[in-house]
DNA sequence: CACCAATGATTACATTTGTAATCATTGGTG
DNA sequence: CACCAATGATTACAAATGTAATCATTGGTG
């Protein structure tokens, strides 16, 4: 998978929100969230797009781009790339750390709760 | 909290594992797991002192040099930078996305429990 | 003392990234 | 048809990053 910047997941999350999208729908989106120029989410889509993350359609003029990387595939791979790197592959220290920190609500341990009891049905 | 590279966190990370320490002693470190000219980790080891991770003592032409930033501050941030960007501040989508891919083990889920248990008994 | 290797400081260069601007083409409108 | 704004393609430039090399200084040794 190619490294995609910060940047430019913000133009591919944008574009993961709603798509096809064109290029003037993903500025207007960007512009709620981020003061880009134009010119940056344009620069930053075709970087997506020499990257393989980001396809399109010609409709006239207009390109309607469509994601070729999935948010999951994405996510998890970033996910997994930071455990590893910082905490040897395991995620219960990085719980750990937001338990410590005080940044867990009530609401995050009964979802983590949830999450291992599926768990537990499906592999214990 | 000023950014740090993969390659400068590899250095640092050797630096937490044991410091005070000279920058031969950093090379030798580094040089079991990555196969970096010594010159490069000596620039990472300066871009780091210039950053203030790291500070070093004079030891007549040596320089021994140990963290100013703590490991765990370190991993607390760039973890809930990554929640933050990628899950909207939640853990539990990161957590079910390990889950999903068959990503988590007995032993992980074992320690989960752990921390909650032990969150519950503080905030409950 | 002279020499040299060790050590850190500074410089180098290519690529990536952030944030644009400029250029080329083309639909749409008057 | 001419013109112009829209649209994407290409270029620009500074800073950050990856991976070095070169330079300046200085302890140690013969």
């Amino acid at each position: 998978m190619k490294d995609i910047s910060k940047a430019e997941y913000e133009v591919l999350n944008a574009l993961w929100e709603k798509y096809p999208a064109s290029a003037n729908d993903l500025i207007a989106t960007l512009n709620i969230i981020k003061p880009w120029h134009d010119k940056t989410v344009k620069t930053l889509l075709n970087r997506l797009v020499k990257k393989e993350a980001v396809g399109f359609q010609k409709e006239k003029r207009k390109y309607l781009y469509y994601p070729l990387l999935e948010k999951e595939a994405y996510t998890q791979y970033e996910s997994k790339s930071l455990i590893e790197r910082l905490f040897s592959g395991r995620v219960s220290p990085l719980i750990a750390g937001f338990a410590k920190n005080q940044e867990l609500k009530k609401e995050d341990i009964s979802q983590l709760k949830e999450i291992i009891s599926q768990w537990e049905k499906e592999n214990d």
